[in-house]
DNA sequence: GCCTAGCTTGGACTTTGTCTAAGTCAATAC
DNA sequence: GTATTGACTTAGACAAAGTCCAAGCTAGGC
C-alpha cells in the first residue's frame, strides 16, 4: 500500500458527521453530502462511512429494522433515548455499566463485550 | 366486521411461533410454514407476523441492520444476548429494571416506555 | 345455494445496501 | 516534466427485506 489519501469525497462526509446527537442514515449523508460536493457518488458514502467504522471514529447504531444510523461521538460510550413518535434520538448516560445488569448465571457461558440500551419514550414535542 | 378467521395460513404461522429461545426472520417463518403448507405466500407470512405484533403475541426485535426477528416470547419480559460470532441469539433476564438506570436529568422530558438490551459477546462455541 | 366481507396470492415496487467494471487521480520514479 | 501505477470514484447492476395492490378465493350468514 503506497497510502492512504484524504480525498475531496472522504473529508466531505467526515465534515458532513461532525457535531453532537448526530445520527443521520447513509442516504442523509449522502444528501448533504452532495450538497458540498455534487457529484459524490452512493458507493463512495458508504465506502467512507465503512473505512469510519472500521477505524473506530463513527459507529453504527441499528435502532430499528430500517436503515442504520452513522454516530461520531464514538469515543464516549452512551446510549440511546428515542421518541416512539417523532423518531428524534439522544445520546445519553445511564447508570453504571449495563452489561454489570447481568449475572453470571444468565450469561450463558458467552464472553461478553458489551451492550446496547435504547429506552424508548415520547418527546416533551409529542406528548 | 364480521369476524376474524382462524385460517389454516394462519394456523401455521402461529404454530411456527411455538416455543422458547425462538427468534426467526420473516424468511425463516416463511421458510418453515411452506414446508407444511406448501403454497402459503410470503405476503400473508408478513400479514400475520403484523397482526400477531399488533395483537401483543409476538415482539419484533432488531437486533442487527438486516431481517427483523419474530419472538413469540412477548408475555415475560426479557432481553437479548447476541453472539458476535455465529448470532445466536439467548433471552436473558438482567437484574432490575433496566428503565431505572436512566436518571432524571438524562430523560429530557421523555416519557419513558420502557428499554431493550442488547448484550454483545462470543458463545462457547465460537471463542 | 348465494352473497359478501375477509382472506390469500403473485408479482410489482420500494428501500437499503453490496458489488463490479471502467475510468480518474495523484504520489513516486525516472 | 512525464510515465507509471496503485488508490480512489463512479454509475449502474444486483440483492435482501419488506410493502402494496388488483385479482381471485373462501367461508359464514342469510
Ligand atoms: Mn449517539
Ligand atoms: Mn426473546
Ligand atoms: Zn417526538
Ligand atoms: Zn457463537
Amino acid at each position: 500500500m503506497r497510502g492512504w489519501r484524504l480525498t475531496a469525497q472522504r473529508r466531505v462526509v467526515a465534515e458532513v458527521l461532525d457535531g453532537d446527537h448526530v445520527h443521520l442514515t447513509a442516504d442523509e449523508v449522502h444528501a448533504r453530502a452532495v450538497s458540498r460536493l455534487p457529484e459524490i457518488s452512493r458507493a463512495t458514502v458508504y465506502n467512507t462511512l465503512g473505512e469510519l467504522v472500521t477505524l473506530g471514529e463513527v459507529l453504527e447504531v441499528a435502532t430499528d429494522g430500517r436503515a442504520k444510523r452513522y454516530d461520531p461521538n464514538a469515543h464516549q460510550a452512551h446510549q440511546h433515548l428515542i421518541c416512539s413518535g417523532c423518531g428524534a434520538i439522544r445520546d445519553v448516560h445511564p447508570l453504571g455499566d449495563p452489561v454489570a445488569a447481568l449475572p453470571a448465571d444468565q450469561r450463558f457461558g458467552f464472553t461478553l463485550s458489551g451492550a446496547e440500551v435504547t429506552y424508548r419514550g415520547l418527546c416533551p414535542d409529542c406528548r
